[in-house]
DNA sequence: TTCTACACGCGAACAGTGTTCGCGTCAACT
DNA sequence: AGTTGACGCGAACACTGTTCGCGTGTAGAA
């Protein structure tokens, strides 16, 4: 065979050093790269192409580890719901505030993965022990069962919620320039606030008074509250021992 | 100036009888097709091509009435929003509770527009009256002030993440075939039904069990009831009469 | 009636996207 | 030494949002 035609010289020193360097392409290499990305860009920022250029290769190459986007997407999120630890002990209250908690702050420490939550979740061990632990806790205590499916199902769905919107929040802080985030936040929060303060005091005489209410960016206060009430919601759904 | 070198007789003849079939492109014209493939297919479904299609056109047409692609879907979801009537009258918890259906109910016609929710919500007239409504009754009936806020912001997440997560379920279903969407539901249901039956029930002894109420399908019962926890731990909030 | 402005419409192009096909190459086994 | 098979991936297809700047049709002025 003459020295190869198609693929130049400088083509195949440029892939034997290129085999040398990564660790041969696989399905957890993948999902690193596509973590780091989300991480720092978020989920829109991932592309087939982005991620096997990290391997200083083409799309093509990744479809032998990973059916097609979403799926990969869906390894990111299982990655990541594997780095949530377990509650144990406690009352169920407890026990569903710190899954809870700690459901936000794994999921915030990676940009938008919160928004793969909706619509499924991958079932992986660490899925099915969180619910068993929940479940007998609340069943244990004397909650209905139909309730403690139910509050898991709403939980989840609000921390998701949650998380997504926040990091939509933070996006918005910082995509301006340089500045800190913080500094263009309360800006931001102040232009809003004099919006709504030039409003009718007539016609909205409850949401002109109580706005600073409405602009507290405290979002931690804000989940906290919200897990609270759904909680006492559940409690109250104990019926009465007899 | 020859009979066009660039544009054929035929393309001269099409733009005619194009500016006369259509009432000139406008804004309202242009969201009026978004938000029929955003019923019809989702906002995923929406691109600035397959909207000027609809006016015989390019998209570059569209730029002159809007800015990008994200401010025509904030238009969409404005046109929504006022789609809602706003409640009045009865206790807080009424009002709070028919804001609630009212809100999931226009959303979910409108295929995943509730997706667009998420972030930022365009402040029209209808949605300050919204909130300046149940701000009234809640504060009036004793709700402390940062609560009621508080209680409107989770309130909106959570219906908009409902919704959201509603339509999700309905697309996995719609996408095998011609089936009834209920019938490949149901069958699906039964799949997983059955792998988790297959789990050791030595480990997860509660959540085999209560298998069937996880699987209830029954979305609006679950959406009720999560507003009534949420309703009812607001209420916890009134302090009591001195 | 003729000419001139000007707003509006939009064709073409750019740089990206997910996904598939099928060719090449290399490693290990016979 | 020869063959086989797995793996990698270049190139292409059909799309995406957005911008530039060139017509064109209409309305007003002369």
């Amino acid at each position: 065979m003459s020295p190869s035609r198609s693929p130049s010289p400088a083509q195949v020193r440029a892939r034997a050093a290129r085999l040398r360097r990564r660790p041969t392409l696989g399905l957890e290499a993948i999902v690193d790269v596509a973590l780091e990305i989300v991480d720092a860009e978020g989920v829109e920022a991932v592309s087939m192409r982005r991620v096997a250029a990290a391997f200083d290769s083409g799309p093509a190459s990744l479809y032998a580890y990973v059916a097609n986007k979403d799926a990969l997407l869906g390894h990111v999120l299982r990655r990541v719901i594997d780095e949530m630890e377990l509650p144990s002990g406690g009352t169920w209250q407890e026990r569903l505030r710190s899954w809870a908690y700690e459901s936000r702050a794994v999921m915030a420490r990676h940009g938008d993965v919160a928004r793969l939550t909706f619509g499924t979740v991958p079932v992986t061990e660490r899925v099915l022990d969180g619910i068993e632990t929940n479940l007998t806790a609340m069943i244990e205590a004397g909650v209905p069962p139909q309730v403690a499916t139910w509050a898991l199902d709403i939980l989840s769905l609000y921390v998701g919620a949650d998380v997504f919107e926040g990091w939509l929040m933070s996006q918005r802080f910082d995509d301006g320039s340089g500045r800190d985030a913080e500094e263009i936040g309360s800006e931001y929060f102040e232009a809003v606030q004099r919006e709504f303060a030039a409003l009718p005091p007539e016609r909205y005489p409850y949401l002109v008074r109580h706005l600073p209410l409405m602009m507290n960016g405290d979002s931690d206060a804000r989940f906290a509250f919200g897990i609270d009430m759904l909680i006492a919601g559940f409690a109250a759904q104990i019926p009465a021992p007899s």
